[in-house]
DNA sequence: CAGTATCCAAAAGGATACTG
DNA sequence: CAGTATCCTTTTGGATACTG
């Protein structure tokens, strides 16, 4: 679990699923730089750690949103707070 | 930054060393598991990053402390809630 | 749109042996 | 004691192309 945490791109995933319910190409362009594999890897990750859900809505095209857990939720607020130090020291540094 | 952070052994290593200085071979006996080169890299890159400083003592035999820098220490904060967080979603997992 | 498949590079981790 | 050297495996990341 520690280690699924202690990754850069679940860390921010994470965060980016704070304010609500994304779907896979947001997310996808919230985390500058992912890679499709890589974002579906995490997502995966996460999910089986059930720290977010999948969804999946029967529309045309198909809409998938990925949302946090109660688990999940509870895990952003340590990592937010280890992304505002990292934030706040890049300035200190 | 980010990226040190995210890494299992980097915020343990840090997590260890909150209580106060620690020498080369405890470090490698807290952090149970880790092998000497990686510990070394690890404390390396800390160093490099201005999280801990490393202090060589003109001893027989040599003595090497590692001790965080107050950067350092004002990281361990967050990380350490992302520790307690790990540990008490363990139990709820 | 939401992925998966493929190929590949780079980084991290791990075991063990050896040295100043 | 405090590492470094070597070898090898696993993980992670990244680009690009392709599919239900």
């Amino acid at each position: 679990m520690l280690d699924l945490l202690a990754n850069k791109w679940s860390a921010l995933a994470i965060g980016a699923l704070e304010a609500g319910p994304l779907r896979f190409g947001q997310l996808r362009r919230l985390l500058e730089g992912i890679s499709p594999k890589v974002l579906s890897h995490t997502l995966k990750r996460l999910e089986a750690e059930d720290l977010i859900t999948r969804t999946v809505y029967a529309e045309v095209p198909a809409r998938v949103e990925y949302a946090l857990t109660d688990l999940g939720t509870s895990a952003s607020i340590p990592l937010k707070q280890l992304r505002d130090w990292v934030e706040a020291s890049v300035g200190v540094a």
